[in-house]
DNA sequence: TAAATGTAGGTCAAAGAAAGTCAAAGTCAA
DNA sequence: TTGACTTTGACTTTCTTTGACCTACATTTA
């Protein structure tokens, strides 16, 4: 079995039940006896955003590497209700979506605020038969950017 | 955990439900065993004006660090972009406020990316006359909900 | 009251501690 | 036998710790 693949699953178990580790990346190394930059190949092949971590490190004295697991159906499921989405949508809808969205986590509070005010009737003031249709437009380009590469 | 982070803590938690300490440091520095100067390092690195903290000093006997708590940063910022903004609004000009708002940290790349989606031209398919009306009204709208309590 | 002394805090650069980068060299399966 | 993936290591960058020396204010003292 390749080193690589021993420290990537040495890693996955420190996950253990949490869906955050920190790790410093010297004494991973030393572990598995290998040079510090091969932790680096390991976490950026193999605990990529694609495959649903998101990593984070600090550098100097007490420095380490921070993995948190990030739910990967998140963009999945994002794209599937863009695409449930027609060209029109009532601000009533709009709050449907966003209330699933939220009980998901797949989006922030933050997020689904920026979603609500810039989709609603207060904003949007155009006549009722365009409103809807700018409001789906504006609302799926919205969402299209929040599904991570 | 570094020193450097417990001495943060230990300010932070001096505040307790104020928002303006004194503090001696070389009683710190002693309280922390460290050189003194790792206080001021600890202060100028955690207790920026840019994350919300004032601090002034007094040398000589009875010489104290003080530091209050301020709500300048982003809030302010934004709320005065907010108010600089009139009823009409372009494109171009969101685009300058957006990388401002990110030179200045005041928003996230995300963030930007919603902000600038939702007012964008293409998705924004109404008249040019009301167009502009529309972006200065979403775009407002969800500054404010940028603006944090 | 001017000078001396003591008490704080300020500055800055060197040393130390981690992590990041990148390209060369190695491996292995198709 | 080539091309994708892995291993290695020299060099870089970032952040922290430490200490020598400086400046400002307060209090004695001559």
């Amino acid at each position: 079995m390749r080193i690589s693949d021993m420290i990537e699953e040495f890693i996955k178990e420190l996950f253990d039940d949490d869906d955050y580790i920190e790790i410093q990346r010297n004494d991973l190394a030393e572990h598995f006896n290998c040079v510090p930059s091969q932790i680096n190949y390991v976490i950026s092949t193999r605990f990529k955003p694609s495959q649903g971590y998101y990593v984070e490190s600090k550098r100097g004295g007490g420095g380490h590497i921070s993995i948190r697991k990030v739910n990967t159906t998140k963009s999945n499921y994002l794209m599937h209700a863009i695409s449930s989405i027609g060209n029109r949508l009532t601000a009533q809808e709009v709050d449907i979506f966003l209330n699933n969205f939220l009980s998901f986590e797949v989006i922030t509070e933050k997020e689904a605020k920026l979603l609500k005010v810039a989709t609603s009737d207060n904003v949007l003031t155009i006549p009722q038969n365009t409103k809807d249709e700018i409001r789906a437009k504006i609302f799926k380009n919205m969402l299209i950017n929040l599904v991570e590469d």
